[in-house]
DNA sequence: CAGCTCATGTGAACGGCTTTTACATGAGCC
DNA sequence: GGCTCATGTAAAAGCCGTTCACATGAGCTG
């Protein structure tokens, strides 16, 4: 159509072809290398061997751009959060932690696309696409929530799934915040950020009477698993899992 | 001394007398009203009713300003969350619980240090000083961490203190982050930030086999959440605590 | 009190960034 | 071939951070 141009050489041609894309590119280069706030138009502009005028025509100001990466940022997430949930697969439990390691991958392989959604400082709910995007990732905890929340042992009063998905994302953001990245990642530890989420969601739910000891569904749809050994009464037995659900501090 | 003219007129004389306070307090106000990434050096001197130039006589520059103020951050955010914690009267579970709030009262109350402490960008570990001062703060919650380890019931495995500390950080910082700060606040939560974090660290708590019924706060200085019934044995007694840690959701 | 000195403040200047404006280019369409 | 409009450019205004030579005056020294 008109790239030929652009795909003989990226910078000739009066007309970039493609330079919204090649902005949008240049500019989570930047963010992953220099943060949120080092990051500048001109150099994005620069980057696309274009004047600094130039992304004017695409974007309102500096800060739509940010937007916009901030979106894509959070569609990202948002898939990746559905595909660690898998619909609850193999068992909700499982799936639950998976969702949480999810969340930490996300903050480590994507600094850029993270940094722009949560600490370049924008004002998300000003922005209505924005918060609806960062709504419907978030609504993948709530869901998972939902579910973990229907698995309640008889006896034990059902959690509100609401709360427990803010629980559950509050932790994976304050791990991910202070542990997972930039400088303080390098605060040194006695165990991983995913070890410490894990451990963190699991002693979680077992303060809400769930039985936190993995087994393996084969394919049964997820409502019975209930422990078969669930009878002693206490959902949380003193001494039970050996060890608690931390591993040895090596 | 050598504040008369100071204290005649804030900006008159040459010298300004008291310019490098003047800054921080000028900053801390900006910072507030702006953030940190929207704060200006010389928006700072101007309020100060002094020229662009002259904040060099006292901070290297702009990055060594919000160091500063980070840095007094951190040693008020000590000083707060060790009144809070206050050797762990009248009950440990009680005081763990006061120093929680008191996260999230700092990040309310005081953005603008919150915000160059954590959302500055500024590398932290950069920072020798600023890296102990953190430290410094995060060792009271390691202490009391410390001390509600030691609680553990007998039988209980006793969790790494360390591991604790890292979890409740992560909590507290976690809802601080998304909840009790900025725009995001403004989402609609079926709780208030300081009764989602009671409840979370309640759960959490009892994840690990501790007791959390709170027991009697001296005269009613505690709205105790959870009503005085609950005292069945078991520390997570299936159907105990009806409702459990958190209030009915309004 | 005279005079010296040094910390502290000033003004001007440099380069960089953001944003606007008037103008240039050329891709797609008749 | 010629029009037109999206897309790019250059230039300029205004702001910032930072530096440098220079000004001021507070406090010491004699």
């Amino acid at each position: 159509m008109s790239w030929r141009k652009e795909q003989r050489r990226a910078e000739r041609g009066y007309h970039h072809g493609n330079l919204k894309e090649a902005l949008l590119q240049a500019a989570l280069g930047l963010i992953a290398e220099k943060g949120a706030a080092g990051f500048t138009f001109a150099d994005a502009a620069r980057m696309a061997g274009v004047s600094a005028a130039a992304p004017y025509r695409h974007f309102r100001d500096r800060d739509e751009l940010l937007s916009s990466i901030a979106q894509r940022g959070f569609e990202q997430f948002e898939a990746r959060l559905t595909a660690a949930w898998d619909d609850g697969r193999p068992d909700t439990v499982t799936a639950f932690e998976r969702v949480g390691r999810a969340y930490l991958a996300f903050a480590r392989e994507e600094p850029a696309f993270y940094n722009a959604m949560f600490e370049s400082g924008l004002p998300v709910d000003a922005n209505p696409a924005l918060q609806a995007a960062s709504e419907r990732a978030f609504n993948i905890i709530r869901a998972a929530a939902e579910r973990l929340a229907a698995l309640a042992p008889p006896g034990t009063p059902r959690p509100p799934a609401m709360m427990m998905a803010l629980h559950i994302w509050s932790m994976a953001h304050g791990v991910a915040s202070l542990f997972s990245r930039g400088d303080a990642a390098r605060r040194k530890l006695p165990m991983s950020p995913d070890e410490l989420l894990e451990a963190e969601v699991l002693i979680y739910l077992r303060g809400l009477g769930f039985p936190t000891d993995r087994r393996a569904p084969a394919k049964g749809a997820e409502p019975p698993p209930v422990p078969p050994e669930a009878s002693s009464g206490s959902s949380v037995p003193p001494g039970g899992t050996p060890g608690g659900p931390w591993g040895k501090p090596k």
